[in-house]
DNA sequence: CTTTAATGTTGACATTGGACACATTGATGT
DNA sequence: ACATCAATGTGTCCAATGTCAACATTAAAG
């Protein structure tokens, strides 16, 4: 899953090949199927990691700012950005339309369903503080998890001028989107 | 090209094949490559259209209101909601990083600029109108483009419960998400 | 020492993207 | 009327790929 991994943010998900990671690996072309069922069983495994460390992440960001959520919601987000930014391709298989969305793969759900949960706690937080306003937690979250999701898949995708792609620039829009945001958040 | 997009909504989109094109529309299978270089090229087309389609949609969106932004940008969020929900293999060919967004294809890039001003545009006149607060309009542009798409992006992913698949569930939610959203816009 | 599950290997097959040489055809200039 | 030529289509061929089936190895378990 490494190699495979690896191959992938090298190149496209497109071109991504399983007799390529036999190869890097150094076995056999067929090697692979005993260890998974699919090229796409493959691919849900790389995603649910990759959820598994957007998970990770966030709560850590969460850990860095106690008692602040909105501080925590800002460093949520650039955690976010940069996780998208490193791996690419990687979220693409989470985010796309590439892998199905139902119980075929129980584990990448549950992945997914934990990492959105570390973010509800943050606002589930704030609004215990009294920092964001009493209205339905799972809502916000999913306002919050839009705006930032929405912002890195299109800096991924080249869809923001070429301009900004220092990461000193990214991390200052990044914080300036945010905070735009968080207004409609806040109590 | 209207053969090609629907085989692609049919199925996903690495499954699409120039073969299954060239069948459908009754020719040879070597035949599409008289009008497109490469399969990438085709898909690349299919892009820019929908990039055009969707610029379409926002400006209708803001004639719809005249001299109200607010309601404008949220008609423009309920078309692109809508535009994704029904061509969700296509969005995934605009922003996912399935193409180069280099200057490989000038149209596409072009049709993709075209979309983003004339969302531009309806910040700018909030803008004029005292509506919005008389920050940078092409950052407010880019927050707003940010969690319109994120939010259909997870909605197209089917990232958000099951439960809320009804057409108007969907319109509520994307209301609620987006006037959340509009707070931190307006002046 | 046998059994068995895990893992790997070789070989085969269909599908696909793409390159190439060749055929058809319709408009254009003489 | 006729030659020319660009646009378009066709058939053939090849390499890469996903996947399957049959067979080999090997290490743990009884």
């Amino acid at each position: 899953m490494a190699a495979a991994r690896q191959l992938l943010e090298e190149n496209s998900i497109a071109a991504l090949s399983l007799r390529q990671v036999a190869k890097k690996v150094g076995v056999s072309h067929t090697a692979p199927y005993r260890h998974f069922k699919d090229k796409e069983s493959l691919l849900a495994g790389i995603a649910a990691i990759g959820f598994d460390e957007l998970a990770a992440e966030i709560s850590k960001a969460a850990d860095l700012h106690p008692g602040n959520a909105a501080q925590q919601l800002l460093e949520a987000g650039h955690c976010y950005m940069k996780l998208v930014m490193n791996n690419p391709q990687c979220v693409q298989l989470m985010f796309g339309n590439v892998l199905p969305c139902d119980d075929t793969y129980p584990n990448l759900r549950e992945s997914g369903d934990i990492a959105f949960d570390s973010l509800k706690r943050i606002i589930e937080e704030g609004q215990n503080q009294g920092a964001f306003k009493a209205e339905d937690g799972e809502l916000m979250a999913l306002t919050a998890w839009a705006g930032i999701h929405g912002l890195s898949m299109l800096f991924a995708g080249e869809h923001v001028e070429a301009v900004v792609s220092l990461p000193a620039e990214i991390h200052n829009l990044t914080t300036a989107v945010m905070t735009t945001m968080l207004e409609g958040l806040k109590a």
